[in-house]
RNA sequence: GCGCCGAUAGCUCAACUGGAUAGAGCAUCAGCCUUCGAAGCUGAGGGUUGGGGGUUCGACUCCCUCUCGGCGCACCA
């Protein structure tokens, strides 16, 4: 599908528009009027009335006049100096209908974009907290939203499993625990044990290394000798750990995404680049950016006193490195016509550095790095560390809103909940459900202060009440006794539809919701759409009986929309990474 | 100190990148379960969009300035 039913219809309008104001179509812009009851399309008169050196509302009501007769399925209202257009119902609902049960609708044909997405990319040896679920469900959204538009996207999990940490952990391993304690762990308990005991001996770093400054230098000496040794390729003892700790990562990483239902087109992490750190080093020193200060190797970035590390006077590489390695890796290897990286805003200098050096290394395509920087999510008490230990464990959080969920399951459908096998899937899809959505809903841009009480609430603008409601007019649909599908379409009286205005255009405001997702990298556009579809349903099905209508008729014209309304619900749901149950 | 990102109802957020009387959810109060599922629905109160200037026919949106909060600021990522 290329243009939505409600698309086709502003094209319409702004061709009648544009022919009686005897300018070009493109120049028309139709907007939503901001009271659902003023029309489905808007006109603001204001800026051809100037040039007409007319009135606003007089040329509305000018443009009334003309456009009478052009379009016998609209009707145009002035209303001072807007023209507000209204969609005959029943012609509407007969293109929006088969539209929307498409499997497609609100996507695009290929458009030819190749997007490499840089999203989740936790690091090594750390339990995957709430402050990682941000960049992970709104990576994975992205993915869907851009794939549904058209686009090619490469998803990639740049792991954090490089870098100087490493011999600090090393360093934290050997002085305060023990090889041996670690496998323990893993052995006994499974990863995410062994992932913590790593966690608790690095704390014991960072406290030791407080102790004194000659602590902390003898501390940091060792770590730095753990690293080169890293670094240097050779197959030694510094790469073993590090072999191990990264697979038992890994084990624990793999058991998380399963559960959000998040997949990678690559798993490719910074230690993949180890063998083009020199050579991308090289580049920039023959390309004549580069020079030394204070033994470091830097670039000048232009507008920034300070400029950007690439080697540090111990010689070894660092994050910038790294990623400018990776950014010409995805380049040569994709062709990317967009590389956007879901990363925190902590990181937008960072990230401004990166094509900088990139534009200075004369590549026109630096304009293509795209940073799809988030909010940071932190607890009341404030930021969250690893370190301080003060973070919530994702799957602590998952398991509370599963217990929640099925707490509220057998109170309100004990029926279900006692007598369904799949009961306990379902308090997972919702429980998780209202955890993706959480994160979804608002503006990645704004931080998010994590409150238990707000991820586990169930109503309103939920991930559960959009679930609910899909489950809500799923079941009317069962009820029915029949499954309608795309063929049932032609034979409909859509007439019958004419009083399913709100619904009608909830359902026809979706696609236009997926594309500025997608050409924002916004996933909260989509959940928003999926809220509106939902409130739309419930009145709707409040207000108008499905299957004891009037008439046959009308009962066969309300299944359609209803099923139209789940099917468009499912579809938001599934874009974001939220499941779309039955029943619950 | 410099830079970046924010500030919208008591709280959490929208507002189609400059258009109409700034909309939702939560919370509060008042109602609705013998009718397709009450995780629902209806109604009410609640606003000088942080302050001040400017541009514009028109500003939550753009510019300047101040205040507050968050985040960065060379060998961590």
């Amino acid at each position: 599908m290329t243009v939505s039913p409600l698309q086709q219809f502003q094209r319409t309008i702004a061709g009648a528009l544009a022919s009686s104001l005897g300018v070009d179509a493109t120049a028309i812009l139709l907007e939503k009027p901001r009271d659902a009851n003023h029309g489905d399309v808007a006109f603001p008169c204001f800026r051809f009335a100037k040039e007409r050196g007319v009135a606003p509302p007089a040329l509305a009501a000018k443009l009334a006049g003309d456009l009478a007769s052009a379009l016998p399925s609209v009707s145009a209202k002035p209303a001072g100096p807007f023209l507000n257009f209204t969609i005959d119902r029943a012609i509407f609902a007969r293109e929006l209908l088969p539209a929307a049960f498409r499997a497609d609708f609100g996507g695009a044909p290929p458009s030819g974009e190749v997007i490499v997405l840089d999203y989740s990319s936790p690091n090594i040896a750390k339990r995957f907290h709430v402050g990682h679920l941000r960049s992970t469900v709104i990576g994975a959204a992205v993915k869907r939203i851009c794939e549904a538009r058209g686009a090619r996207v490469v998803g990639i999990n740049h792991l954090g499993d490089w870098g100087s940490q490493f011999g600090k952990l090393l360093t934290a391993l050997r002085r305060f625990g023990s090889e041996a304690d670690l496998d323990k762990a893993v052995e006994t308990e499974g990863p995410w044990r062994g992932i913590e005991y790593l966690q608790d001996v690095y704390v014991q770093y960072h406290i030791e290394e407080k102790k004194g400054a000659d602590a902390g230098r003898e501390l940091a000496a060792e770590s730095r000798k753990w690293f080169l040794e890293l670094e240097s390729g050779a197959d030694n003892e510094a790469r073993r750990l590090w072999k191990k700790l990264t697979s038992i990562s890994m084990k624990e990483f793999e058991r998380i995404y399963q559960k959000l239902g998040v997949t990678f087109d690559e798993v490719r992490g910074e230690s993949a680049y180890e063998k083009d750190l020199a050579p991308t080093i090289e580049m920039c020193k023959k390309a004549g950016v580069t020079r030394v200060s204070e033994g470091a190797l830097v670039i000048e970035i232009d507008g920034q006193e300070k400029p950007a590390l690439l080697q540090t006077g111990d010689g070894t590489t660092l994050y910038l490195t790294r990623d400018l390695a990776s950014v010409f890796y995805r380049k040569n290897t994709y062709h990317f016509t967009k590389a956007v990286y879901v990363v925190g805003g902590d990181q937008l200098d960072h990230f401004k550095e990166l094509a900088a050096v990139v534009k200075k290394l004369g590549h026109a395509w630096s304009g293509d790095i795209v940073h799809a920087h988030f909010g940071m999510m932190r607890l009341p008490e404030g930021k969250m560390s690893t370190r301080e230990g003060n973070v919530i464990i994702l799957s602590d959080l998952i398991d509370s809103a599963v217990d929640k969920v099925n707490e509220i399951m057998l109170e309100k459908n004990p029926n279900f909940s006692n007598t369904n096998r799949n009961s306990g899937e379902v308090a997972e899809q919702v429980g998780i459900g209202a955890i993706i959505y959480h994160d979804l809903k608002q503006d990645r841009r704004r931080d998010i202060v994590f409150k238990w009480d707000d991820v586990l609430n169930f109503d309103g603008d939920t991930g559960p009440y959009c679930q609910y409601t899909h489950a809500r007019l799923a079941s009317i649909l069962k009820k029915s006794g029949r499954a309608i599908s795309e063929s049932d379409l032609g034979s409909l009286n859509y007439t019958m539809l004419a009083d399913a205005g709100p619904l009608l255009m909830a359902i026809a405001r979706f696609p236009a919701a997926v594309e500025i997702a997608a050409a924002r990298f916004e996933p909260h556009h989509v959940a928003q759409s999926a809220f509106d579809i939902a409130q739309a349903s419930n009145a709707f099905y409040r207000d108008h009986r499905v299957l004891d209508a009037p008439s046959p008729e009308v009962v066969a014209a309300r299944l359609a929309i209803v099923e139209a309304a789940r099917r468009t619900l499912e579809r938001s749901l599934q874009l974001l990474g939220i499941a779309a149950p039955r029943e619950m």
